[in-house]
RNA sequence: GGGAGCAUAGCUCAGCUGGUUUAGAGCAUCUGCCUUACAAGCAGAGGGUCGGCGGUUCGAAUCCGUCUACUCCCACCA
């Protein structure tokens, strides 16, 4: 430390430097011991991603948590690494390979992934080395990573062995399919945004009227559409005519009267020509639209239904790219949404577009593109059976063996789980767990046959099992080009990162499994949350942690959610850089409640910073103080006996906090403690100030009392800001090499006496009626006063008055000099300050007739309720007796301020 | 369409099983201070009919109903 402390706390000198010290000494690192375990698993964020404000405030939680549990005593072991990321990944590989001037399609899988590799190396991990700076004690030699060589292989183990149980099939199904990415989505990472879009009606022409003659019934609601020429034509309402192509049938509800005209009838699609048969189902909306429905069973989930239940033809129009195929016959080759632009100025120009209305729809778009819309699609997945999954991890958490903070997302978590749909777990693409399975030759057009394996070696020793296949070569199977979703790796990380998949029994996964703390947001309760429950139980039997705190979503100051757009995105750096890690930490915990979102503002940064220097002239003050061997005052006698009450009030609710993840509540119990406690009222009282220029020395008790308070303040403050607390515990007193406030004890709170605290708050309330009539008179701290009590206030009080607000003589009286100074009252206790010749009497008694009036109000709900004699006989005994004493204290005060009246006169 | 949550000071939020003086905190605001740790500071002050209405109760910010506003999640209405 520099011999000179500067006026101003300079977090630059302190942080790296504490950093690396923490690190050389591999205090972040945890083995297994006989100590108690405490885990947190980082939610791994994306290995290519940057940090932002909610990594910022999420990884600050943990390491609070993290931070304080070494510091009561646990193992505590706080596990980081990375997420492959595999849409994201892959779209900015394929990105930057664009500016390349490389197509992906022109690259083999191995020349891709040896690009995506490197893209891996050069930009993974920049988000871990960002966090370092703000001072997360993770244990770095652990940092694991999605698609490293122990987590895949838990990965394909796990694959391997959900097939093996059933849980994993193939299947022909509906699937979401993000044109952009090309791959397939699961139902979870679809976003559905509300959209202002056009309903359009069209013309489908009656194809069969003259062998099958349209029969007007004439009843009422009947509607019959024909033009100029006589044709008849049905009306259908769709939002998206680039379909048309697609459409095998027309869908009325056999309850509509409007449309029984149309029966048994055929209709022709516009433009398109193709011939189809009007079929019949309930699930048809009478009242939307016309109530006549075009059924695209390739291109809509509900049509695939339809066209399964009425065996209808299925038409794929699109290609993967979302352009249209040959089998659209028309606009071939061009974008699905140029074609909607397209061909409903066709429709309109062929006379075959009744009418467009404006009208608002949900449109899903891609969680990772969000500009691509996603397109249904028929096609072969690999999916997980998710009924079993639900059934083992609704228990748990509806037993509270995991509690979620807020406890509202229960409810959430439960509704998902009970209406759980399938998994869709394979994604085409090549940034990821390739898929282990491996197909046999087969003739075309028959079914497929593939078998699944951990190796290629095992594949072909399965396949040879089969019929048929007995004298298959290694080069006659074909692996499956997928990969699987991100979330499959992820599922696993609470497990994968001690190896708990292959070796369940290896001495880590033991002791560290299960976790304590998971810290995320409620976005990824499906993706994450629900499914590390669901492979803890599978695999491990057990929970993968017992809290989860999830935190709200950092939005700017005006309630917006922070985006590049607008801009209004902080660089966590720079505000580290600008007002210290500790300043931002604080600064972020301060507007954190658990699941609500935070508004940040960089002025409660700031704040952080202010306190950073709070504390640091704090230490200043104390540090240039000296001991000589003289009595202890009175004022410090009671300053320390308060303080150690107070500290050890505040320890316990502090605690309490900690233990119901109140972490705003606790922090700013601390903060206040230091502050305003310790700082406004301890140092203000014990500090010795200065006679003749020169500093007059501490008595030696009063001195060591507040290094040792000071000590046990950094210790409350070492989770929150651990760089400045370890700088000054480093020079509050000598250490040597390799001690550090990160691994000291937390203090603990001891007895203390209630009163001890409560007659310091008399005296402090005094004391601040005391400063209010300085302020009001003008008159200097400097300028010694009087003061008169009538009654007698606690001994211990006497001193604090005396130092704090400058009294140079305390009496106790009979009663007040009529006009002759202030009075004020703290509870019943009545004092006065003698001012001769400063009070305005009639101000004085402006402002007395007005306190009456108030006690007086007070007096009468009081009187009200006492009176009621429901009241007396209902309430508990306690409630009545306290509203007897709020009665007695009224009653002395109003006679108390009379008396106080009459004396002015 | 279903479900959940929230509404308390200018702002962000506490207020746990109804009863501790006619509701608290931080920030912001206002006033006075460059007082030998700190102006990134010190001292002091003001500010709310607890979203509206109704009910239960001796007693409601707190429990119930209802209305209004906002937020989020889920769902296949073209």
């Amino acid at each position: 430390m520099q011999e000179e402390l500067s006026v101003k706390y300079d977090p630059s000198r302190v942080e790296d430097r504490w950093y690396a010290y923490w690190i050389d000494h591999k205090f972040f690192h945890s083995e297994p011991d006989g100590r108690e375990p405490y885990t947190i698993v980082i939610p791994p964020p994306n290995v290519t991603g940057v940090l932002h404000m909610g990594h910022m405030m999420n990884n600050t939680l943990q390491d609070v948590l993290i931070r304080r549990a070494r510091m009561t005593g646990k193992n505590a072991l706080w596990v980081p690494g990375t997420d492959h990321a595999s849409i994201a990944t892959e779209a900015k590989v394929v990105g930057k390979l664009a500016t390349m001037g490389i197509k992906k399609r022109d690259l083999t899988r191995e020349e891709f992934l040896k690009y995506a590799w490197e893209w891996k190396e050069e930009h993974g991990g920049i988000i871990l080395k960002q966090l370092r700076r703000l001072g997360t004690s993770c244990d770095w030699d652990r940092t694991a990573f999605t698609m490293d060589e122990v987590r895949s292989a838990a990965v394909m183990k796990v694959f391997v062995d959900l097939y093996r149980k059933g849980l994993i099939y193939r299947g022909l199904r509906m699937v979401n399919w993000d044109p952009k990415a090309q791959t397939v989505l699961s139902t979870e990472e679809v976003v559905y945004h509300e959209e202002k879009s056009k309903l359009f009606y069209l013309r489908y022409y009656v194809a069969d009227a003259d062998t099958n003659p349209v029969k007007p019934t004439g009843e009422e609601g009947e509607v019959l559409h024909r033009d100029e020429e006589g044709r008849y034509y049905a009306v259908v309402a769709t939002t998206r005519p680039e379909t048309i192509m697609g459409d095998t049938a027309m869908c009325i509800n056999p309850k509509d009267p409007k449309n029984q005209w149309l029966r048994g009838h055929k209709v022709t699609v516009p433009l398109v020509g193709r011939v189809i048969p009007v079929i019949e189902d309930r699930y048809v909306d009478i009242e939307f639209g016309t109530g006549c429905l075009k059924v695209t069973p390739a291109h809509d989930v509900n049509d695939y239904a339809l066209g399964k239940a009425h065996n209808l033809d299925t038409i794929d129009i699109f290609n993967p790219d979302g352009t249209l195929s040959e089998a659209a016959g028309l606009y071939v080759g061009l974008d699905r949404m140029v074609v909607r632009k397209q061909i409903s100025k066709d429709l309109e120009a062929a006379g075959l577009m009744e009418k467009v209305e404006d009208y608002d729809n949900k449109v899903g778009y891609s969680e990772r593109n969000p500009d691509t819309a996603v397109e249904p699609r028929l096609c072969k997945q690999w999916f997980l059976s998710m009924k079993h999954f639900a059934d083992i991890a609704l228990p748990p958490v509806l037993e509270g063996k995991i509690k979620f903070h807020p406890s509202k997302y229960v409810s959430t978590y439960r509704a998902w789980l009970e209406n759980i749909q399938d998994w869709c777990i394979s994604r085409q693409l090549w940034w990821g767990h390739r898929i282990p399975a491996w197909f046999l030759p087969v003739a075309e057009g028959e079914e497929e046959k593939f078998v699944v394996a951990l190796s290629e070696e095992e594949a072909l020793a399965e396949a040879r099992k089969i019929k048929g296949f007995e004298n298959i070569g290694a080069g006659d199977l074909v692996r499956d080009e997928d990969a699987l979703d991100t979330w499959f790796s992820s599922w696993l990380w609470p497990i994968s990162l001690f190896d708990g998949i292959e070796h369940p029994d290896n001495p880590e996964i033991k002791y560290y499994y299960p976790t304590n703390d998971l810290v995320t947001g409620p976005d990824i309760i499906f993706f994450w949350v629900a499914r590390m429950i669901m492979a803890g139980e599978e695999y491990m039997k057990d929970v993968p942690f017992r809290n989860v705190y999830f935190t709200g979503i950092v939005r700017d100051k005006l309630g917006r959610k922070m985006s590049k757009q607008l801009g209004n995105s902080p660089d966590p750096i720079g505000l580290i850089e600008k007002y210290g890690a500790d300043g931002v930490r604080l600064g972020i915990l301060l507007c954190t409640s658990a699941g609500n979102d935070i508004l940040f503002d960089e002025t409660q940064v700031e704040q952080g910073r202010n306190f950073s220097n709070k504390i640091w002239n704090a230490f200043r003050l104390v540090k240039g103080w000296n001991t000589a061997d003289v009595a202890q005052s009175d004022e410090c006698r009671v300053a320390v006996e308060w303080f150690n009450a107070k500290l050890s009030a505040t320890i316990e609710s502090v605690d309490r906090d900690f233990s119901n993840f109140r972490i705003n509540d606790a922090v700013m119990a601390v903060y206040k403690l230091f502050w305003d406690d310790f700082c406004s009222w301890y140092l203000e009282l014990v500090k010795p100030g200065f006679e003749n220029g020169v500093q007059r020395p501490l008595d030696k008790a009063t001195y060591d009392a507040t290094i040792g308070f000071f000590d046990s303040l950094l210790k409350m403050l070492h989770p929150v800001m651990p760089f400045i607390t370890e700088e000054l515990w480093q020079s509050i007193e000598p250490r040597k090499e390799g001690e550090t406030i990160m691994l000291q004890q937390m203090p603990k709170a001891g007895k203390y006496e209630q009163a001890a605290i409560d007659s310091f708050g008399v005296a402090s309330e005094a004391v601040v009626a005391i400063r209010a009539i300085r302020q009001g008179k003008n008159i200097p701290p400097k300028e010694a006063l009087k003061l008169q009590v009538k009654g007698t206030l606690p001994e211990s009080a006497v001193p604090v008055v005396r130092k704090m607000a400058n009294i140079s003589e305390i009496t106790s009286v009979e009663g007040f000099e009529g006009g002759a100074g202030q009075a004020f009252m703290v509870g019943t206790l009545e004092f006065n300050v003698p001012l001769e010749g400063m009070v305005n009497v009639e101000e004085e008694r402006a402002k007395i007739l007005a306190e009456i009036q108030r006690y007086e109000g007070f007096l009468r709900g009081v009187n009200a309720k006492l009176s009621n004699e429901k009241f007396v006989a209902n309430a508990p005994a306690q409630v009545v007796e306290l509203e007897r004493k709020k009665l007695s204290d009224a009653t002395t005060k109003i006679e108390n301020l009379k008396e106080r009246l009459n004396t002015l006169k």
